[in-house]
DNA sequence: TCTGGGGTCCTAGGACCC
DNA sequence: TCTGGGGTCCTAGGACCC
């Protein structure tokens, strides 16, 4: 058996542990850059606010219906994450985090009669410890804990846990959810199936393996034996290293400046380097992209990127934001508004096996030495407080972020005040 | 009068996830 | 004025090799 839990409206929920009168008040957390809503609390569901809705177009509504909005606060939600796993770990013997509000959690060993209570209990604790609310769906395989995990949601509220436990209870969910409720079936996929007259889950595994594998590839059939309750998805306990390591951001305003741009694409790179460091992955290519404003139909169009080639491979910031740099001046062109710029880490090789270069002259030892240093000092300091020269401070391009509550548990000159 | 077969690697694009 | 960001996996097709 395999458990699913997932925090309830996972940021709205955070933001509310430490603003308790917000209780009972719609609540809305925006994208990067105020951009779209992408948490709504169940009041502001019922409200009838979409996920994804630019924040432009609800103004009218967070007024009229009072609603508490928020930008979003990564850092508190990144340790309120670690927090509730943290506690989940200490339950079963293997927890895989599949992302920041979700878990699946092995239940193979555990005493089969007392699943469900053994959910409730994971449940209660992980809101007493923490203030977070959960859901938890218990099933045979992930794909049915996913959706079982939604069928709690929708029908055992009070409780907020189901247990796909016997074969006419996982007959009664998989009847209950529409082919596109389910892990894995996309909007392509939903169409597909719906004109092939499959409608819910209960009819999709009837569905011929030969069939499903010719038209949905070895996904599809992956799915199918998982929603027979054949388990196909292998435990990911640990992460593995990535492959592509992105950052990138929509500027708060529309930067024209060659030094603006390369101001914010080297912080961009500051910041991927740090994640190669972390992963223990040196690059050797990046890639950098610039893109003018798509929605501004009545500004002149431009984008393009590069893939610029290191030699050797490095996970040295002021290595990468040189070339990272010399990409940018190539495909920069004056006389636009652009709206975005980014930078991609690909090629990625384990730090320690770097092929070095005959006519390498850096001295890779005391290099890294400095960009431990500073990975520590950033660590024990707060990120940024040291930074290469070419980072800047000015941050002209900064996302706007016109809502932000404070990082009541990371940060001790904003922590939570009780008189 | 006529042009094999089998394999690998790379890339672009599609689909999906949170 | 105004629409996020960061990933994964799979497949098909082309280039190339022997």
């Amino acid at each position: 058996m395999y458990a699913l839990v997932d925090c309830n409206n996972f940021y709205c929920s955070c933001e509310r542990v430490f603003a308790p009168q917000l209780e009972g008040r719609p609540v809305v957390v925006l994208s990067n850059n105020d951009g779209c809503a992408i948490a709504r609390s169940e009041e502001a569901k019922a409200l009838g606010i979409q996920m994804g809705t630019p924040a432009y177009l609800l103004e009218a509504e967070f007024k009229q219906y009072n609603v508490a909005v928020f930008s979003s606060n990564y850092t508190l939600y990144g340790d309120m994450s670690d927090r509730v796993m943290k506690l989940l770990a200490g339950f079963v013997p293997q927890v895989e985090i599949y992302s920041i509000d979700e878990a699946f959690l092995d239940m193979h060993d555990m005493p089969f009669a007392n699943l469900l209570e053994l959910g409730m209990t994971m449940r209660n604790t992980v809101r007493q410890h923490t203030g977070i609310p959960t859901t938890v769906g218990i099933a045979a395989t992930k794909t049915l804990a996913k959706m079982a995990n939604r069928y709690a949601k929708k029908t055992r509220r009070d409780i907020g846990v189901f247990w796909a436990a016997n074969a006419s209870l996982v007959q009664e969910m998989l009847q209950f959810s529409e082919v596109s409720d389910i892990w894995g079936i996309g909007p392509q996929h939903t169409l597909f199936l719906r004109r092939q007259g499959f409608r819910t889950a209960a009819d999709f595994i009837k569905a011929p393996d030969d069939w499903v594998r010719t038209n949905m590839s070895v996904v599809g059939l992956r799915l199918l034996h998982e929603l027979r309750g054949i388990p196909a998805i292998e435990w990911e306990l640990e992460p593995p290293p990535k492959q592509h390591i992105c950052t990138s951001r929509s500027f708060g305003k529309l930067q024209t400046h060659l030094a603006d741009i390369k101001e914010a694409l080297c912080n961009f790179m500051a910041v991927v380097a740090q994640k190669l460091r972390r992963q223990q992955s040196a690059a050797k290519s990046l890639q950098v992209f610039l893109k003018t404003h798509p929605h501004r139909t009545d500004l002149k169009q431009y984008n393009a990127a590069i893939v610029v080639d290191i030699n050797p491979a490095t996970n040295s910031t002021p290595e990468l934001i040189k070339y990272a740099v010399k990409g940018l001046e190539i495909i920069y062109r004056p006389g636009y508004w652009f709206k975005k710029c980014g930078v991609v880490a690909m090629e990625l090789v384990p730090e320690g096996q770097v092929q070095q270069s005959m006519f390498d002259v850096t001295d890779r030892q005391k290099s890294k030495q400095v960009m431990d240093a500073m990975d520590r000092i950033n660590k024990s300091l707060g990120k940024d407080t040291v930074r290469m020269a070419v980072q800047g401070y000015e941050k002209r391009y900064r996302l706007r972020a016109a809502h932000l509550s404070p990082c009541y548990t990371t940060n001790y000159e904003q922590i939570l005040k009780v008189n």
